[in-house]
DNA sequence: ATGCCGTGGAAACCACGA
């Protein structure tokens, strides 16, 4: 079982280059952010078409996420972080695909830093620390995959000097990553490869991609009993390159069968 | 050191992203 997560930054103005990742990659469960359509705008028909079932959680101009299957059902368990009724922000979606829960997630950026919406960024990130606590002791197999917008290492960015004031890499950031991953969650991409420079982001100026001056932002956490059946991992990062690309490149892992 | 580029929506610029 092959489960992906790829920021698409527009999932219309993507669809090409969605649709070619797709047909190549195959996986059986993606996991989209930063659809940027509204919910009556997904292009469902042509994701149909390509062989996936989708569920989805748009807004208008921003943010949006959303879980495909080709492996059956994709049966929704919610479409919100619990604990704040008043964040409208659709940056979360929740479903049971192939035996295993799926948290698909969109953490916001929260530059500039410090301000409100660092602190909307921190808000956030405790929510989901909850939440996955709560995931977590349930005992059964999740997957929390997505845009964390966080650099959990210096390992992780080009040159960590230059982002230490960063909402993306700031202390407080980092330690609520650490917060999350030590509940007993296994990074998935770290996991695999301790100690190589492994990027997920790359700038759309500066000829970033070029010059691999990237970020490693979009990460994979696996509860134990996904983690136990985890026999690859990569970035699809030559999608990077391709025209038209977004600025994230599709991640990816393979779970043993059960 | 820096939205220099890209997207969407509204309006021919602006908000936002990382």
């Amino acid at each position: 079982m092959k489960i992906a997560t790829y920021n698409v930054n527009g999932v219309n103005g993507r669809l090409p280059v969605l649709l070619r990742w797709l047909n190549e990659a195959a996986p059986d469960v993606v996991c989209l952010q930063e659809l940027k359509a509204p919910q009556e705008n997904f292009p469902e028909k042509a994701i149909l078409d390509a062989g996936y079932t989708a569920l989805w959680h748009g807004q208008k101009s921003w943010n949006g996420v959303a879980i495909l299957s080709r492996i059956g059902d994709i049966q929704e368990v919610r479409r919100a972080l619990p604990g704040d009724p008043e964040d409208i922000h659709s940056r979360y979606i929740e479903a049971l695909v192939g035996g295993i829960t799926i948290g698909c997630l969109y953490l916001p950026n929260g530059n500039p830093a410090p301000g409100p919406k660092f602190d909307y960024k921190l808000r956030w990130f405790e929510r989901l620390t909850l939440h996955a606590a709560a995931l977590f002791a349930t005992g059964a197999p999740v997957v929390l995959t997505g845009d964390y917008n966080v650099m959990p290492t210096e390992l992780d960015v080009y040159k960590p000097e230059r982002w230490v004031d960063d909402a993306l890499f700031r202390p407080e950031t980092r330690l609520a990553f650490k917060t999350l991953v030590e509940q007993g969650w296994t990074d998935a991409i770290r996991k695999l490869y301790p100690n190589e420079v492994i990027y997920t982001f790359w700038d759309y100026f500066r000829n970033a991609y070029s010059r691999n001056a990237g970020l490693r932002i979009d990460h994979f956490l696996l509860s134990p009993h996904v983690n136990d059946r985890l026999v690859a991992a990569g970035v699809d990062r030559h999608v990077r390159g391709w025209e038209k690309s977004s600025d994230h490149a599709p991640v990816w892992i393979t779970l043993a069968d059960k």
